[in-house]
DNA sequence: CGCTTAATTATCTATCTGGTTAGTTAGTTT
DNA sequence: AAACTAACTAACCAGATAGATAATTAAGCG
């Protein structure tokens, strides 16, 4: 990401694109483990270590920063996503790859499942352009590679969009209880609690591609 | 100062108690809404009816009236789902009702899912005590039916506590889009979105079912 | 009836918070 | 080096908010 205040900013002076950075990681950071009402801007401009007219300056208000890290956090994983796994190939190893890489993926950045949770609990997800689009894209997917191992007749007619909701909010339940998880059972010394995320993440390839699946063998 | 709460009440005078009902009534609606620090007491007394030193009075302040309400609501889904399902019988139709009752109950009460994620993610649920306990009971719930059909033969080998998690994540987050995809739905006129809470928790007992079947003829 | 106490209201306050603005500093340009 | 502008700071402010309390009302009880 380059381009700091949306138009034009042909030279950089001092450390402006630094400052934005700080900014939106301390935005993820606090958004995430605190919701929009519940971080302050006084809070996110100390843990940037920056002035808080700095957020102003950069993103006009609260609002806009929480938008701005909301996009970010959503860009890069479907970006890893998109990267990770082809579009093509064996459907029943396209759509297990995708599974897993998912799963993988947002456990090992929890601030995605907690911000995306948070929009939708907030009811604004859907009315944020970008991230609604990512999201119906995203969605998309599933449906693409589930179509082409149906044809293929290696899975059984299920509907797509409720197979991607399951699948999502396997992953999305793991990625957010993951951290209370850790805590409790180091707490409390449970250690049959501890529970890792590339075997969940195998895990929900195998249940998926098993509850869909024809029969025959699946991957693993 | 003696304590109006929790403890002795043994008469009622005035509408006492029915006070209390509103008050954790409006705290339902907009706790789960907008979240702890998104709601403010004027909110909820203005939504009860009732002054905001009632919230004072009854429950001693904001967390309190907090801990109440998603207490409440914890209580009402799982005694629901523990009268629904009998502790005993074929496992395969005993874990399949499980999943089925628990999809529809939660999708009917959305603040179920909302109070329940909003805990995880602000990080406080598994430090309130009978919160806590009642979904590790829950948990557990999962485990022994499993297990009981695992030892029939009926089901492969998995790890029951991912078992659940899979199956509670797919429900919750289910019960969670609800309501902004139905808006959607509504909104842009695409009628292939719509789903409806029922189908989706056949759906749900058939995938997990199918999932971690040995291959027999599996229930729906 | 009159006392006691639970239930309720009106009102206050200390604090927090998002947003604003006037002014300062440091690069860039000519 | 002077003019210019992006980057940044300190201080302020109006409104909101959680919590507190003193006063008031209604109900039971002897």
């Amino acid at each position: 990401m380059s381009d700091p205040s949306a138009q034009s900013r042909p030279v950089r002076r001092r450390n402006a694109a630094l400052t934005r950075d700080k900014l939106m990681k301390a935005g993820e950071d606090l958004f995430s483990a605190h919701g929009f009402a519940g971080t302050t801007l006084d809070a996110i401009a100390e843990k940037a270590g920056v002035n808080k007219a700095m957020i102003r300056y950069y993103f006009g208000d609260k609002e806009g920063l929480y938008t701005a890290t909301l996009e970010a956090i959503i860009d890069d994983v479907l970006d890893q996503l998109g990267k990770s796994v082809p579009a093509e190939g064996e459907p029943v190893d396209a759509i297990g790859d995708f599974i897993e890489v998912f799963a993988d993926a947002i456990i090992a950045r929890p601030s995605f499942s907690r911000m995306i949770l948070r929009d939708y609990l907030d009811g604004d997800i859907m009315t944020r352009e970008e991230p609604a689009k990512k999201l119906r894209n995203f969605m998309e997917t599933t449906r693409r590679f589930y179509e082409a191992g149906r044809e293929t007749g290696r899975f059984r007619e299920v509907d797509p969009h409720m197979l991607h909701l399951s699948i999502v909010g396997s992953a999305i339940f793991f990625s957010l209880t993951d951290r209370i998880r850790k805590a409790v059972t180091r707490h409390q010394g449970m250690a049959d609690l501890e529970l890792e995320a590339a075997p969940f993440a195998r895990h929900l390839r195998r249940l998926v591609l098993s509850g869909i699946g024809t029969g025959e063998d699946d991957g693993g």
